[in-house]
DNA sequence: AGCACGCCGACT
DNA sequence: GTCGGCGTGCTC
């Protein structure tokens, strides 16, 4: 990974700037120049944001990069209407870094400093009141506690009767407190007092005593402080990664540093978070997407005021500034959910690390599965490997077995050896998860009469067809790309028959023919349908509790989430996963299998895995089931290099979409022809354009250039070289592009 | 990306 | 006679 290189400023040291160079949020690659405001404010103006008239009669929010001399300006300037921070709210190490995420991106800084910023920061608000408040009783409080009357108020005011309580514990502890404290306060009995940042720890709950392994990779985190330093934490699920990050967290703590915790998107669990609290005795601020602006933005200045000690957060967490760092953590690294896919498409374990060594920390990044990009830099000696083989406790793993389908009668997809295994779970007083990467009722509509199926008008073409899958147990089409919905016909469009069938299994049918085959059970289906609202998850996972029934779900039960009840896991419609087209798909099938066996056994006994697949002699499969994932990634990384793919070599995807073909054609045409001239001869290797897996889309015609290097050099060499010409050719107008690095998706 | 200016169709 | 389509040009 490339340096964190310092900001490019040109502040003369005495005399006042006449040029401020501001960085915005639009998709040209430049700053735009201004002169200074009437009050330039005392101090440098580099990191400060400022409100800037742009365009006609516009203003825009922006952040001032630099300095110049004004004859280093180009043309009339406009002049700063306000600076908007005394003290700069960007600078230091997470200015730099931001620095070299805009040229590793290869976009505009100004959009890289937006995406960085909250909502409101980043529309100029000023960086929000950060202090903690918190409630206690007052005198009268104390005395009338006694003989209040039973509800809410006196519920709250017995709580506070233990001494004052700070907002945020109330939230979690005392349901409704609000209009409690709003009762306690009006009738004098409670107050609001504002309570000092808590920086160390007041009572850390104990642990279990950390394990040989967990000891041995706690000390080796331990003795990287104060140094940048990677630490792979490759441990099987349930070997205690979380233990080892509570220690090295707690010893960061300890030492008065901060500590940065990233997780995957689903990984922010209530439960998580009260682990965390109740484990370091300190307040853990949480940082994720269904945060109000305020909220967020609130996290980030606590994160810049060093009041802050412990953020855990999902993604966009990368990005606080941590005036004392000391450890910075990826959980689960592989995850897919750390790159961004639209905007400034970074990766959030990637920029993790960028910081970590700017900021001179160690950064753990711990996964049972973890990304052949980190097998190889652990490998290479990059990373310090370290290994949890051990469960913790009395876990034992689960038993794997493989059951073959072919020629076997499916109800749903589902076979009869499938049925009786559950049907022996739930007799045991188990609970039973069947796992199937697909939502919906089915994914596909056939006509049995003439071969017609149901395809999305929006998303296909002639030549290339999106299948539509049904849904609402049957009676309605839905699109998954573009969310197109329509009923489903009653006879076939093309030939008028009676003979249109679902085809293939989603989770809804699957839970249909369960209810149907266990009429007394109970079962929950849990997907991105069913599990819309918030905190749905929760509530319903919190109803299935711990007595015998069925879980049905997709990819958002591979992990997070207390599912210690599961006795048996049963993975069924594997096999597309097999097949794929996606160099990257035999990885992420490994770490979805593994990830959702992990699901399976508790303490008292081991759990049952049943992977049911037409191709039970699949390599991948036989390699998983007999050295379980070390020894598929041992395999599949020779394979990777010998195909040329990553991580031994480096990728970018440029995107066009246009309603014409041909405009995304000629812009991509022209960026290849920019590319090759560019790049050093065989440096770089061009494929396309051609048309994008889901070539048409919600009515736009799409096309992508692949772009592959050996070495990463050459690849940000052409990059630099060719988009200053995109960026000013007329095709570029005429189509919406993207550039991605380290694309995730091909296909 | 916004936003304005600028020339050609179906509406009061 | 106008409202409005999106082509193209610019943003310090």
């Amino acid at each position: 990974m490339p340096e964190a290189a310092a900001p490019t400023c040109t502040a003369a040291p005495d005399a006042p700037a006449a040029v401020w160079r501001v960085a915005l949020p639009v998709p040209l690659p430049q700053l735009f120049d201004y002169r200074p405001p009437e009050a330039p404010g005392q101090g440098d103006p580099v990191g400060c944001r400022v409100r800037v008239p742009f365009g006609r009669g516009g203003e825009k929010v922006g952040v001032v990069v630099a300095t110049a001399a004004p004859d280093e300006a180009s043309g009339a300037l406009k002049t700063v209407s306000d600076r908007l921070d005394g003290p700069p709210l960007l600078q230091g190490e997470l200015l730099a870094s931001l620095h070299w995420l805009a040229r590793y991106t290869h976009a505009p800084l100004g959009e890289v400093l937006a995406t960085a910023l909250p909502g409101p920061l980043r529309h100029g608000e000023p960086l929000p009141d950060t202090r903690v408040w918190g409630w206690q009783l007052t005198e009268a409080g104390r005395t009338a506690c006694a003989g209040m009357r039973e509800g809410r108020p006196r519920r709250l005011a017995h709580h506070l009767a233990g001494g004052r309580i700070d907002e945020d514990r109330l939230d979690q502890t005392v349901e409704g407190w609000r209009s409690a404290a709003r009762s306690l306060s009006g009738r004098g009995l409670a107050e609001r007092v504002e309570l000092p940042p808590v920086r160390r720890a007041a009572e850390p709950g104990a642990g279990p005593t950390p394990n040989a392994g967990q000891q041995a990779a706690i000390d080796a985190v331990l003795s990287s402080h104060g140094t940048f330093q990677p630490l792979l934490l490759d441990g099987v699920t349930g070997s205690g990664k979380t233990e080892v990050y509570l220690h090295a967290i707690a010893d960061c703590l300890a030492r008065g540093r901060q500590a940065l915790v990233l997780v995957p998107e689903i990984g922010l669990t209530p439960q998580t978070l009260g682990r965390f609290r109740d484990r370091l005795g300190i307040p853990v601020h949480a940082l994720h997407s269904g945060l109000p602006d305020g909220e967020r933005a609130r996290v980030w200045a606590a994160a810049a005021r060093g009041e802050a000690r412990v953020v855990v957060g999902t993604r966009s967490a990368v990005f606080l500034p941590l005036p004392e760092p000391g450890l910075i953590v990826v959980d689960e690294e592989h995850d897919g959910s750390f790159k961004q896919l639209d905007g400034i498409r970074y990766h959030a374990r990637d920029f993790a690390l960028v910081r970590g060594k700017a900021l001179d920390v160690p950064v753990v990044l711990g996964s049972a599965t973890p990304s052949l990009e980190s097998l190889r830099n652990a490998r290479s000696g990059r990373y310090v490997h370290l290994r949890l083989r051990e469960r913790a406790g009395a876990a034992r793993p689960p038993r794997v077995r493989v059951v073959d389908v072919r020629k076997r009668p499916l109800d749903a997809g589902l076979s009869p050896e499938l049925l009786t295994a559950i049907e022996r779970a739930l007799a045991d007083g188990g609970q039973v998860l069947v796992f199937k990467n697909r939502r919906g009722y089915a994914p596909v509509l056939l006509c049995h009469d003439c071969g017609w199926n149901a395809q999305c008008p929006r998303c296909s073409t002639a030549l290339h067809g999106t299948p539509m899958t049904v849904h609402a147990g049957g009676r309605r089409l839905q699109c998954h790309h573009c969310g197109h919905r329509q009923r489903v016909p009653d006879a076939c469009p093309d030939c008028g028959g009676l003979g249109l069938q679902p085809q293939g299994a989603g989770t809804e049918r699957i839970e249909d023919a369960l209810r149907a085959r266990f009429p007394d059970t109970r079962i929950f289906r849990v997907d991105r349908g069913s599990t819309q609202r918030r905190d749905a998850m929760e509530t319903l996972l919190a109803e299935f509790g711990r007595e015998p029934g069925i879980l049905v779900g997709t990819q958002m039960l591979a992990k997070g989430h207390d599912l210690a009840g599961l006795t048996l896991v049963a993975v069924v419609g594997i096999d597309e996963g097999l097949f794929s087209a996606d160099f990257r798909a035999p990885e992420k099938l490994a770490q979805l299998l593994i990830q959702v066996a992990g699901r399976a056994g508790r303490a008292d006994r081991p759990g049952e895995v049943l992977l049911q697949t037409h191709h039970p002699g699949h390599p991948l499969l036989e390699t998983l089931l007999g050295g379980g994932y070390p020894a598929f990634a041992e395999a599949e990384l020779p394979q990777r290099e010998a195909a040329g793919f990553p991580p031994a070599t480096h990728m970018a995807m440029l995107r066009a979409e246009a309603k014409q073909v041909e405009a995304a054609e000629s812009f991509l045409h022209l960026a290849r022809e920019a590319l090759a001239h560019a790049a050093p001869r065989a440096a770089l290797e061009l494929n396309g354009p051609l048309p994008a897996p889901m070539p048409r889309r919600a009515g736009y015609q799409r096309m992508q250039l692949l772009l592959t290097a050996a070495d990463r050099r050459d690849l940000h060499a052409a990059l630099d070289a060719a988009l200053p010409t995109l960026y000013a050719s007329p095709e570029a107008r005429r189509v919406r592009w993207s550039l991605d690095v380290d694309p995730v998706d091909l296909y």
